[in-house]
DNA sequence: TAATGATTAATTGTTGACAATCATCCAACG
DNA sequence: CGTTGGATGATTGTCAACAATTAATCATTA
């Protein structure tokens, strides 16, 4: 886990490179909810064939960053407080299974690996730039689920966490500013490190879901209704 | 919330047809693990053009039921020791995940659901057929997944459970015989029925993972190696 | 006016053909 | 004998055209 050369040229599909930018033009805002997509639009403007697109759309679909009605319409997913609660829970279920993992078998190393977290944590705490704060944040929580080893988990937290962070995005919240970042995440971490695995699961969904009720207050509102 | 018609017609996409027909075969066995399958012969076995297949295998992908090596071939999925570890992990993450949810806000239609479906564990456990004391063993725990109302976790729970099933089918092994059903589920259903989350997310974590180490013991002998 | 039915434009579903890439084999060479 | 290099067959990646389906429009009618 140190300095491995990695020389290997990862190749990548047309139809990878088309849906990174489409997932980009998404998480940024430039493509808002609901936006219609329209297959031989996009295959002209990124200048691929239809077929490729559709093998983008058809993966983007499966991070659930965009949905199709058949025969109709592609179009990027929308955000309600169903949804919302839905994706935060699922983040909390993955993050209090991992952290139990981590702390049912720690290691020297993951406890390595979770104090650095933490230390950084600490000085992004003093230090003022709302930005780094949150990068400091979600990587304190990547770190907790990379541990467990379990490639699914760590798969499956990035795609929920693309979702995180296109909500931060749409509801234009980039700064989690009022939370006292060490003293929510000290508890998680001292848990984990002493392999209290029933206590760690306990905190790390109760940290997640502490960020839902943050976040439905300010995102819900934009989207009124919401009711089939 | 009861008693609904849905006349509603669900049209399903010759992709979607087709990656049914494929998943059925491996799920069965009868397409095993590291069988190399070739587009163009399944497309003339099926009966779609090739393009068509291809999307049906980027599903099957998606579920990591098959991989695909780049200009090279897919193949069906294989399964060794860290791999098992990383199914029974995520499946006992969601369901612990879940079971704290329901815990966390019981009601009463949940009491029923769960009481119910441990109703039938206790009839299957005297009447003596392995199918169906396996059937009711998965449909205890997947109420409790339905229960939770998080299409995130139903649809993931939906997913890795196919893959349980498939470990079954490749080993040979559907019968849970030897474990005491009503005994090993009891706890859970009380912990959560008396709504308290933080023991049925430990016991449904737990659950899962005594299946696992049963499981282990008959599965990785098959698979020698398995290194890289 | 409100409901009905045909018409049409727009969009996705599907297909077959061609291009790019990989794995294998085999001869040439040191 | 082991390595290099090129030919070859098989397979996936990409594309452009055609078919199926949808949604909107608009005239028709009671």
């Amino acid at each position: 886990m140190s300095a491995k050369p990695h020389l290997k040229i990862v190749k990548r599909s047309m139809a990878d490179l088309a849906a990174d930018r489409i997932r980009a033009a998404i998480l940024s805002g430039a493509l808002p909810p609901s936006t219609r997509l329209v297959e031989a639009a996009l295959a002209e403007e990124i200048g691929v064939s239809r077929g490729t697109i559709r093998a983008a759309l058809s993966e983007l679909e499966r991070d659930r960053l965009v949905t199709c009605a058949r025969y109709s319409a592609w179009s990027v997913a929308t955000l309600d407080a169903q949804r919302l609660w839905e994706t935060y829970t699922m983040r909390a279920t993955i993050e209090s299974g991992a952290a139990r993992l981590v702390a049912q078998q720690v290691s020297d190393d993951d406890v390595r690996a979770i104090r650095a977290a933490e230390k950084k944590l600490e000085t992004a705490e003093r230090g003022a730039k709302a930005a780094e704060r949150l990068a400091c944040d979600l990587d304190f929580h990547t770190t907790i689920v990379r541990r467990s080893g379990n490639r699914l988990l760590i798969d499956a937290y990035a795609s929920i966490m693309d979702q995180v962070r296109w909500v931060y995005a749409v509801s234009e919240r980039r700064s989690p500013a009022r939370i006292d970042l060490v003293a929510w995440h000290a508890p998680l971490a001292d848990a984990i490190c002493r392999g209290d695995a029933d206590e760690a699961a306990k905190l790390a969904f109760e940290l997640c879901l502490r960020s839902l009720d943050d976040d439905l207050r300010e995102v819900a509102p934009t989207q009124d209704g919401g009711t089939a």
